[in-house]
DNA sequence: AATGAATGAGCGTTCATTCAT
DNA sequence: TATGAATGAACGCTCATTCAT
């Protein structure tokens, strides 16, 4: 009888716990011997369960796009107007600005290891993008294509100012900001709005 | 001291070609010898010009930073309406999109190796952060600080997208939609912009 | 006591299965996973009946040596004359001319592994070419030392020779020649072949 | 300028100082760590020269299949019997009887890394026979090819006993007795060695 | 100024071996 | 008995860096 470990499962509590290291130091910086010191074994033990570095790097990137933390926003309790909406998203932002800032750390490293380009035809990206998007338009009950690429971006550009240090820039003003623009902007466009929110409270 | 000019000027050269080599592979997968390689001198020369590889990173970054290319946004003709000059920025981006990935990608890098808080403290970013407003600052006519965050935001957000291969993100839609909204948002606020225009052209 | 004669039995069916991996690859580069691999049992049974690779190692040279394989030219039946029992011999060897292979890659090996003259010394090698010489001087009737050991220098330079992947050299062309040859020499020196051959048969 | 070092010459010398190491241990047992503290050098300097374990065990061969031991049989002194020649040659081998067997270990290692076969009908191993058939022929003045291969088959066989610490069997011994089996045997197929003998010493 | 040979610490990875089950 | 997860020393190899020329 061999131990009881379920192969599988301690895989990904592995790869789960890889998430801050491969943050702090990029692929190319981070070692094999620090990842194990780090996670509590040894170097033998992280090659029974990745094949390489590479291997873990590609699954840990797998295991973060399986994540649905992006499709939380969509759980933000739908208050009664877009301002409250993206105030309360400025907010869900703002508290979990550690972990974007980490995803992008990974993601970012990730893209200079591969053909981004093809990356992104990849299953992968593309899939995570779609989630975004629909959570996005979910919560804020538009679907405009080029809006809701204009909320993701400045999501992300955000995380990205934030990332290199820069406290001039907050998520919660950010949002603030962009729920006084868009409220300023969509009726023009979009004047049933009510209508698209309570088709989607349907679901 | 002839001699020194030369030097200097030699070592400006290598770095400047340095840029493409540490936007492809990260500080921590390129090496010494590969950059020596791609730059069609010795190891040995590289080692003369500069200390160490960290110093040739630090150094690159700095040149980087004192690159004018964001300002150049600035130099953009005043067209007449806040719509053109965001239509006329969004073409101006599209154009450098390679060289923002990578400008990205190398930040990015450098933000891992450093204690980000800490760097942006530093003077260099503060200070491309500091022009990178004016510019924008001075094109768009506005001064409200939390706007030109959207707007440099936006702009890093689109970048990002760009850099991971997101083809449905575009420059030159996002500007577009951008200006509408700014339309649309800041005429409540921000009724005199010819005005502000000229106070800033006094400065 | 059954379970020991099982362990016993089950330990020297191992063995003889790792003959051929240790003949394929030597001592050095094999693995003990590899083994436990190519025996369908786990490294760990692996280790229940060995107590390690060098002794496993051992222990399979010390099981080769106890075959009598080469005893079995013995067996070959006694023609009438001293030709026809070289041409005999030239095509048993050539039959198993890939164990003859094997056995000399793994003995090679060993030597290597081992201070060679201490290893003579030892009962194993001295054994086999004890019973080596008795086989061929019970076969060709013959019992001077150096006409034996120049017949079984032969026969090891013939499996060296194809070893290594010479095909001009065949035992069975070099048997018969040996059969011309020695026909042609003995005479003068050992007319009494059947005399010697009987006392032979009567040890 | 760089250092002044002839990267060819010197890649030969440390090539021909890894010849007794690869006698003592095998390719798979050896370690570069080891190589390089032999050959007094680091284990990059190693691999300034070689760009692999493999690579530098595949140029010992080729360089020591390139060196002409064997031909120096061709120097010996014809002397005017076949026997003559024989001990002339049993002193010769039994003088450089350490080469030979480092030759052997090193060769038998190099067939069991690759397909024999493949190898020997590969420039290399058929050379060297060549060579060694040539000289061979031209010291005993036949050219029979059965013949020579029992000659060259019973040298190997002669190695590989002494290889394997026999030391019963000696190349003074078994040389002479050769001699004494071709004589008796020759005379009945080629009767005109004095012939051959002089259109040899012609060339 | 420029070269590239030399170094040895350290990298990704593998290995024989141990041991809880 | 038999398994395979776990270990960490050691492997082949690369790296930033130094230095004689």
């Amino acid at each position: 009888m061999p131990k009881i470990v379920d192969h599988d499962q301690y895989r990904r509590e592995l790869l789960s716990r890889c998430f801050d290291l491969f943050a702090q130091k990029s692929y190319g910086s981070i070692t094999m011997r620090y990842i194990a010191q780090e996670l509590g074994v040894s170097t033998g033990t992280l090659y029974h369960y990745f094949p390489s570095k590479q291997a873990l790097f590609e699954q840990l990137v797998e295991e973060v796009c399986q994540q649905e933390i992006l499709m939380a926003i969509a759980e933000l309790e739908f208050t009664q107007t877009l301002q409250e909406t993206m105030d309360a998203m400025g907010k869900f932002l703002a508290k979990h600005e550690d972990y974007f800032i980490k995803l992008t750390y990974i993601f970012v490293d990730f893209c200079q290891h591969q053909d981004s380009k093809q990356m992104w035809s990849s299953r992968m990206f593309r899939r995570v993008d779609e989630r975004s998007r629909q959570a996005i338009s979910k919560v804020i009950g538009i679907e405009d294509s080029t809006v809701i690429s204009l909320i993701l971006s400045l999501i992300d550009g955000v995380i990205l100012e934030r990332l290199w240090g820069n406290e001039k820039v907050s998520f919660t003003e950010q949002c603030t900001l962009l729920g006084k623009m868009l409220t300023a902007y969509l009726p023009e466009h979009q004047l049933n709005r009510k209508l698209n929110y309570k088709s989607y409270s349907v679901n």
